[in-house]
DNA sequence: TAGGGTTGGTGTATGAATGACACAAACCCA
DNA sequence: TGGGTTTGTGTCATTCATACACCAACCCTA
């Protein structure tokens, strides 16, 4: 029941990414992503949530497929690639062997193979940030636009200018707006917003790739 | 070597595409569409376009990953599911148990996780014409402005202002013009085009799911 | 061979969306 | 209390998208 033949496996792989001043992904000292082979019974999503949970301890984030590679020298292989996305608050992982890279090192930290995984789920998440409501999984259940914003901006590595953002993100009518306000520093507060709660959250095949 | 546990396996599916005045998709006559079991040292997209010259003998067409599901009932199991498009010209396929269907009857055609291949696949198309350019795979090397409104019609499934859709098309820069035309019918010819030969032809991971 | 039927091909005017741009408000700190 | 910093707001110009009508070229039939 319990094959265990090397040569012959599904392999899930996780790029979790979160943003910290920049853009960075989660990185095992190996120079590899976090792994799992599927096991008998268990879900491709499921396992994935596990590599993930086994690297950092955390499982609960935004988890969605982004492509599947053949890994196939020996055998017959598949490596099912997902990336995940968490804000950095979540995330307080400090376990030997685990850190975080810029996507733009991917090159010299990660081998060949997952390199590749780092740099399309970049490109994914450039492309859907457009027209899908991916940069809320960034941040805190309540945020400021300016957050918001420096999200956009990371990830479509462009400036942006705050009166059109901010035009642009209310008429998409993702956001409401809270009575709250948050005190960060020594200038104005900023208003506190949330996702509406009526959003349908997708982790599903990209409609546009 | 040969690995033949049934058990664990790692499948691909294909789901080809094309238009006779309506969008069909190509169904074998168990309820299935055209599938494979990876091999050792095959890629997975050897593995489904072997799949598809399997069944209807082609295997030069267009062909992009669409998404991997798992079928893990008694072990660990993958599916990739691919979908592909031909202009119908190169399809002359008259093999007994093959046949076109419409994908709005995909599910009395098809068992379950092979309808859900159909439908995603039929999502993606509608997304990915408004930003590639895959309606060109539906036609022949040389096509008139009215075929290509025609394939964006039937995909987008919406009626599109001849003007208006020319207008963009010329836009995209995407085509060039012939100095060739069609005569089709007791009406006036139509002038033929072609896509312009540095086209980067994309078969990739989509950018935008 | 003339006229009817059919598809191919073209331009303009209006409303919507986008992009550029500057200044006052609120807070903290010195 | 004044300087520094981020928040928050409106307008104008340009571009883009939409709606819309007629002649051209061909074939077929009478």
């Amino acid at each position: 029941m319990n094959d265990t033949n090397p040569s012959l496996a599904i392999h899930t792989a996780v790029a979790l990414f979160t943003i910290r001043e920049r853009l960075e992904f989660l990185c095992l000292d190996q120079g590899r992503l976090p792994m799992a082979v599927l096991e008998a019974g268990e879900g491709l999503e499921a396992s994935a949530r596990r590599a993930l949970g086994v690297a950092t301890g955390i499982e609960d984030v935004f988890l969605e497929q982004l492509y599947t590679f053949d890994g196939g020298r020996d055998g017959p292989q598949a490596t099912v690639a997902y990336y995940a996305l968490a804000p950095c608050e979540q995330l307080p992982i400090s376990r030997p062997g685990v850190g975080w890279a810029d996507p733009a090192d991917a090159a010299t930290r990660l081998h060949n193979d997952h390199r590749i995984i780092v740099q399309r789920a970049c490109e994914r998440l450039a492309g859907k940030l457009e027209y899908a409501p991916i940069a809320y999984q960034f941040l805190a259940e309540r945020f400021t636009l300016g957050e918001l914003q420096a999200v956009y901006e990371i990830i479509g590595r462009q400036a942006l200018d705050k009166r059109n953002f901010r035009r642009r993100i209310q008429a998409s009518a993702h956001l409401v707006e809270t009575h709250d306000v948050r005190r960060n520093g020594c200038h104005r507060p900023a208003r506190l917003y949330r996702l509406r709660d009526t959003q349908p959250m997708i982790a599903r095949s990209p409609v546009r790739p």
